[in-house]
Formats: structure tokens, sequence, C-alpha cells
RNA sequence: GGGCGGUUAGCUCAGUUGGUUAGAGCACCGCGUUUACAUCGCGGGGGUCAUUGGUUCGAGUCCAUUACCGCCCACCA
């Protein structure tokens, strides 16, 4: 033992009670210190220590968390990661677990808001950059305290490589990525029926959105020579056709020809078409299309070439086109729509038991109003093309079946993809528009008073505000959808303001491999790219996965990883999801605190199958393992108190003769559990793994062999000795990747002539 | 509307080539202060493996059916 461990051990030792609070910051420490996390270091030592060492890599890179808040217990979860990069770190590959840290836009913007929001005040209250620098400023708070607490959980990551998400050279790839796609004309800016929440005020991809049942009246309305059914009348005024179902007979005369209908804002001359997305089983089977307000009606509307008109503009409210309703919200225009109507004779009924899905955002379920708005597009054929392909061909496996079939699904019926958000905070999109080209673009700006103003930017110009004005306090700027724009990161000129969108967080998050290893020049990237193993939970399957598959394959010309590992949601004890309303909600420090982190790993990593679709963790099970750790403390001290009564030195285990019965089966079980342990994590069955351990150790060793050996005499007792020690050696070594901590400590002071930690020993065969 | 999971002890779950009497942890009951550990030891109770049917010498495991629970995707006004 050497003078260093005798400093966090000494007396300690002989404690009874294993005592997580007084080691785990020392060990941790001392591994960063003597470089265990940096592949090219580690490497070196084992090499020096005459230790195995593989001509292949393992990399594996951390999931960010979002830097918007402290961990939960989801990202206990990455003990999963660390697991996987201990134990080859520990079979001797070259082993890289590659930290970082997400903006998160969205989400983060949501959480400043509602920050924001408390001291009284909103994000109308500060121009855009203002806005970006404060936020900027929480998240890096927060970040530090992220990455603390993953250092509690015992992530063995090279925390000298960390990348965050708006780290200029992060930025530059998604810049220069952005502007390859341009070239290649996979980028477009178009009107687009989009997902809009005029709650948040951004566009939403479909993935951001989901549906939820609600109950709304059905109108059956008169509609010149029909009846129909909606449950929203407001949009009427943006009708541009009426559709029915082809083969119904009730209307077949009428397919083709042009109906008059009878407004509450004058009449309306709309064509009839004959559609198959019309259900001729729903209400009266005659449809009303509004292309610009519904999707369905958005693709019609494509298919038979009718107009789409906007009656709902940003605010949820209607428009001038809506006549005396103009102005008025949504529902508030339901209402009166629907009663007017009844007055001037044209409700037939209303059907009040109606429920149907509508769609929300998936953050705070507000609703989501379809909207034509200009927005930049990423094309996707071509990008899921080549992921499929990958994915089919094997090139990445799953740890299940079900995750490769939902990929594929959802890799064959992507759509193309809205990359801008109207948010502040995230990557800019990179995009100028001159003003002399653009004179009617639409700007929010603050002045030097705080006052706001909002209108086409010639005017305001008119009105004698500067342009350097209008761009130094810009809120926001919506430029018509056929502007003229420049792509660049920087100003091509003084006539130019640039895009005040952002990228969807899954833009640049879906270049993680790429960015994190420096591609596409940087030594990690030729060196760690493609990864071998990518760990996450299924809610971001297609986000984020999809997503760095898609990008992998088209810069990266590989899969981004070999392997995935989707692993399921932490519930509570009784399996119901964590939620801050059911007040079920499990803090992992807290666990760490109490139990420490080897008990918390082992009942994520063991108490529960990682890989099923949910799985359980509760307190109980957490105290049963920091039992566990106890158990191997005690049953290590016990061994060395044992040795250190004997007289003389113990012998080598290779030294020793004529075993026992006793002594062979526990050599015999002990190669048995080494082989089965190592054969469940190579298959990533992790807590077959460690559940094999576990019952090995307290059901073979501590109740059978060490009361075998605790009674025997002589030298007898001193090959006892000789087989125990060794035993426990190999056993502290298949669990160090579960339980890094405590097996570290006993490491220190069970084998005192180590030249190397236990987290680079070997793993034994 | 399409697709996918799950149902095994009071609770959380294993059971990965179909093969003795179905296991673990926690909880429960009884006993126990031995050279470590009471965060321990020894012993014990408790399951018609959701339903029905099929394949098989043999089914918790494979196939089909039903029921219940849950999830994902989706443009039914």
């Amino acid at each position: 033992m050497n003078e260093q461990s005798l400093a966090w051990c000494g007396s300690f030792f002989m404690d009874t009670k294993f005592d997580h609070t007084k080691i785990e910051d020392e060990i941790y420490q001392k591994w960063q210190n003597d470089g265990v996390f940096s592949p090219e270091k580690s490497f070196e030592i084992r090499k020096k220590a005459g230790l195995e060492v593989k001509n292949e890599n393992f990399s594996v890179l951390m999931p960010p968390p979002n830097a918007n808040a402290a961990l939960h217990c989801g990202h206990a979860t990455y003990a999963i990661q660390d697991l996987m990069a201990r134990y080859k770190r520990m079979c001797g590959f070259k082993t890289l677990y590659l930290p970082g840290v997400d903006h998160a836009g969205f989400e983060t913007q949501v959480v400043y808001e509602r920050k924001l929001k408390k001291e009284g005040k909103s994000r109308f209250d500060f121009d855009r950059q203002t806005l970006f620098n404060n936020i900027l400023e929480f998240v890096k708070q927060n970040s530090d305290v992220a990455v603390n607490q993953l250092r509690k959980i015992g992530m063995s990551a090279d925390w000298d490589r960390t990348v965050f998400m708006l780290d200029d050279r992060v930025v530059n790839t998604v810049y220069d990525t952005f502007e390859r796609m341009y070239k290649e004309g996979l980028v477009y800016r178009s009107d687009y029926l989009v997902n809009y929440s005029p709650f948040h005020g951004t566009t939403f991809s479909n993935l951001e959105t989901t549906h939820i049942e609600q109950k709304d009246p059905l109108y059956y309305i008169k509609y010149g020579p029909f009846v129909l059914a909606t449950v929203r009348p407001e949009t009427k005024f943006g009708d541009t056709a009426v559709a029915v179902n082809p083969k119904d007979e009730r209307y077949k005369e009428w397919i083709g020809k042009e109906i008059e209908v009878e407004g509450l804002v004058g009449i309306f001359k709309l064509k009839v078409i004959a559609d198959s997305y019309v259900d001729p089983e729903f209400g009266t089977g005659v449809v009303k299309v509004t292309p610009a307000h519904d999707p369905a009606d958005f693709e019609a509307g494509l298919r038979h070439g009718l107009e789409a008109i906007s009656v709902i503009g940003l605010d949820g409210r209607l428009n001038q086109l809506c006549g005396k309703y103009a102005g008025m919200k949504v529902l508030e225009a339901r209402k009166a729509i629907a009663e007017d109507l009844r007055n001037a004779g044209l409700l037939v009924k209303v059907d009040e038991t109606y429920t149907h899905n509508i769609v929300v955002d998936y953050k705070d379920h507000k609703p989501i109003e379809p909207m034509l708005l200009p927005n930049w597009f990423i094309k996707m054929d071509g990008l899921s093309k080549e992921a499929l392909k990958a994915v089919r061909e094997g090139k990445v496996k799953f740890n299940k079946p079900t995750w490769k079939k939902q990929m594929i699904t959802w890799l064959e019926n992507t759509r193309d993809w809205p990359v801008s958000r109207q948010i502040v905070f995230g990557i800019r999109i990179p995009v100028w528009y001159s003003y002399t080209e653009n004179p009617s673009m639409h700007v929010v700006f603050i002045d030097e008073k705080g006052i706001s103003h909002d209108g086409k930017l010639s005017e305001l110009i008119k009105q004698g505000f500067s342009l350097s004005q209008v761009i130094e306090g810009l809120q926001k700027l919506i430029a018509p959808k056929d502007a003229k724009f420049i792509v660049s990161r920087i100003s091509p000129g003084e006539d130019f303001i640039q895009d005040t969108d952002t990228f969807d967080t899954w833009f640049s998050s879906g270049q993680w491999p790429l960015t994190t290893l420096h591609y596409p020049n940087g030594e990690d990237f030729k060196e760690y790219y493609p990864t071998s193993f990518m760990d996450s939970m299924w809610d971001i399957l297609f986000f984020w996965l999809a997503r760095m598959l898609m990008f992998g394959m088209y810069l990266g010309k590989q899969v981004p990883f070999k392997q995935v590992y989707v692993h399921g949601r932490i519930d509570d004890e009784f399996g119901r999801k964590m939620s801050k309303s059911l007040g079920n909600v499990i803090d992992p420090l807290e666990y760490i605190a109490k139990y420490g982190a080897d008990a918390l790993r082992m009942g994520i990593l063991v108490g529960g199958n990682t890989s099923a679709k949910n799985t359980s963790l509760s307190e109980a099970k957490v105290k049963g393992y920091r039992n566990f750790a106890n158990k191997l403390w005690n049953m290590a001290r016990f061994t060395i108190m044992m040795i250190d009564s004997l007289e003389g030195t113990l012998p080598d285990i290779n030294n020793i003769l004529d075993l026992t019965e006793e002594d062979k089966l526990m050599m015999g079980n002990l190669e048995k559990t080494v082989k089965s342990v190592t054969k469940h994590i190579d298959k990533l069955r992790f807590q077959l793994a460690g559940d094999e351990v576990y019952q090995f150790v307290w059901h073979d060793v501590a109740d059978k062999y060490i009361e075998l050996v605790k009674n025997r005499e002589g030298e007898e007792k001193t090959k006892g000795l000789v087989i125990l020690k060794h035993v426990m050696l190999t056993c502290i070594k298949l669990l160090h990747p579960f339980m890094p901590f405590v097996t570290e400590a006993i490491w220190e002071n069970l084998d005192k002539d180590n030249k190397v930690c236990l987290a680079l020993s070997e793993w034994p065969k």
C-alpha cells in the first residue's frame, strides 16, 4: 500500500460500516489525477505496467444533458454508458467517454421565461441580443451544476474534452453544414403549413407535437346546397373548396361544379372537388376545405391546385378577411360565428358529445394552430434514404429488434424538416436580408427609450429610425416568403439584417457525433468515428438518434455509432411515471448522499432491466444495494484481518497444491462466474451480469467459503486465504463497472502491491 | 386508423437456444450477540406463470385466441 492510499483509508478501513461519504470524492479525484479518464493516458499507464492493450478503440458519447436544470433520475441511466466504458477500459481498449452539455434551445427558453414571469417580466421586454445573453448566462451557471452532479454518479468521462453546444467550434460546424446543404439544394424556404403555437410564438416540427382527446361541439351548418359538419366554423372564411368522396352516390352530380355559399361576410363561390380523403360515413360526407388551416386540407389543396387563404394571424386572432370577426381570438370567434349562423338559420344542429383528437405542443399541451408561414426546410428524401440503408444493412445494431423496426418505419416516412424556430435561444440562422431589396420586411424592435415598434421596415425608416437603430433593438423579423436572401455567417454589408429565427435544437444536436469529435479534420474524428456505443431513452429515438444517423451518413459517410442501446424510462416503485404533480420524483443526488453512488448505480443497472420499456426504482432497492456494498466491504476487511493474523507471507496462488474439494469447487465456480458475467456484459445484459456476481459474492463467497476458511487451521487455512484473496480480487474487478467506488477502495487495501488502480486493472479471464 | 409492448410470489422484477421440484431482492413469520458484517446469519410461508385452445415425449418459454394495462405513429372535418 503506498502513502497516497493510506491517506484516505487508514483507520477508516477498520470501520465496520462502509461510509461512502468519506471516500467517493477522493477516489474520483484520484482517478482524475491519475489520468484514468483520458484514453491516451490510461492507455500508456497500462502499457507501462505490462498489462494487455488492444489495437482497437472503444468510444461512447454522453448524451448532453440539458443545461437548463439540475439532473433528474433519468440521468442515473448514464451508469449504462459508464459501465461499458469502464468494462472496455479494463479489457484493454483505448476508451473514450466524451461528455458535453446541450443548450436545449426551446426547453431552456421556456424555463427561462417562467423565471422571468416570476419576476414580473417577459421576453417582450428585451431585445433579441440581450435576451440571448441573459439566457446564456443562466445556462452557464446550470451546466456546471449538471457536470458536477454527473461526477457524483461516477462517470469516467474525459472532462478535458467537454463540449458545449454553443461553443464557437460547434456553431461553425453547424453553419458549415447548413451552407453545404444550401449549396446542394437541400435547404429551401417556403410557405408551408406548419405547427404554430400562438402561446409560445414559435413553430414546431411534427415530432414536437402530440395529440390529446378533447370534446368539442360539432356544428352541422348549411353550406350552399349542402349541410356539412365542422368543429371549426371560424375558418370558413379561408375555405377554397368543398370536398366529397368520389364514390359517394349522394353527391356525384355536384363534382366539378361551382356552388355559392352564403357566408356571414358575403357570398363565396367554391368548387366541389372529389377526393378519397373524405370519409362518407362521417357527418354528412361533405367537407369544407381550408388549406391554410388544416393539414389534411392543405394536402388536398396541393392535389387540386387550390388557393390557401390565411384567416388567422400569429397572435391567434382572426384577420381582416373575417369582417366583423377580425381581431377576435379563435375560440371567441367560433362561439360568435356559431351564434350568428344560428340566428341566420344556417345552423342545422350541434352535436355536443363529439370527441376528437387535437394537436398540442409536447411541452405545455397548448393548442397548435396550423398556419401558412415561411420557414426554412431541409429536404429529407436523400438523407433518410442513406440512413435507412445503413440501418437495414445492419451497419448499426440495436439492443432490441423493436427499436430497429421503429427506426425503419420512421425513416421510410419522413417529411421535409422545418428547422427554423421563432425563439431566441439557439444557433441563429445564417441568412441575411437586404433592406434595399426587401423594404417590405416586417420588424419588431425596441428603441433606446425602451419603447417597442412594430411595422413594415420601410415605414419605420420613413418615420426617422435608422437601420442600425432597428438592428440594435431588433426582436423579430418576418421576411416575405419570396424575400431575397444571402446565406452567410457574417454580415454581408450594412444594408443587411439577419434572420431572427434559430435552428431547431435537433439540427445541432443531430450533428453531435461529428462536432464533438472535431469533424472533419480533427484527430479525434479520425480516431474515434464511428463511435462504438450509443445509449439513449426511446423518447428521443426519432428526435435525436434518427437525426444523428442522417447527419452521420451525410457528412461522416459512415454510421455515427455501431451499437445503439435504448434504455427504458425510470419509474417509481409502483411503476408510475415520475412527475411533480404525483410527488413521486426521486432526486438521484439525494440517494447518492444517503446510500452512495454505487448503490444508486446498482439500483438502476441490476435492480431492474435497463433495456425494458420502463423500469422501476425505489428507495428499498437502493438501500438493498447499499447493504451489498457494506457486505463487500466487510468481506474484504475480514479477509485482510485473517491474512494479517497469519505468520509469514502469503504464498502465490500459482504455488499452492493439493486443493480440497471445497477449494476446487470455489475456483470452479469463480471461473464459471467470470465467463458468464463477461458474456452477459458483451451481450448487453447488464442486469443478469450484475445479479450473477451479487449472488456469487454474497451466497457462495461470503455465506459459504469465508465461513469455511474461517474455521480452518494451519496450512489448510493459509491455502484457503490465498484462494479467498484471489476470489475477492476477481470479484471486485467484475463489480467495478457497476460499483466503481467501493471496489476501488477495497482494491487499494486488499492488493497492496497493485501497480495500477482498479479502474485500469485487467478484466479477469 | 396503423404498429408495438406487457400480464410470473404481497411489491419490483429475472427466467436469451422448450428439459429435474418456477427464481431473486424487498416485505412477512420463527430462531440466532460465534474471528467481519444486525446495512448480519440460519430456517420458513407464499405462485393453477392473465384466459382458452394448439404444437411437443415435455410449454412460463413456441403458435393462435380472448381479456385487461400501457406505448408509439397518423391529415378524419
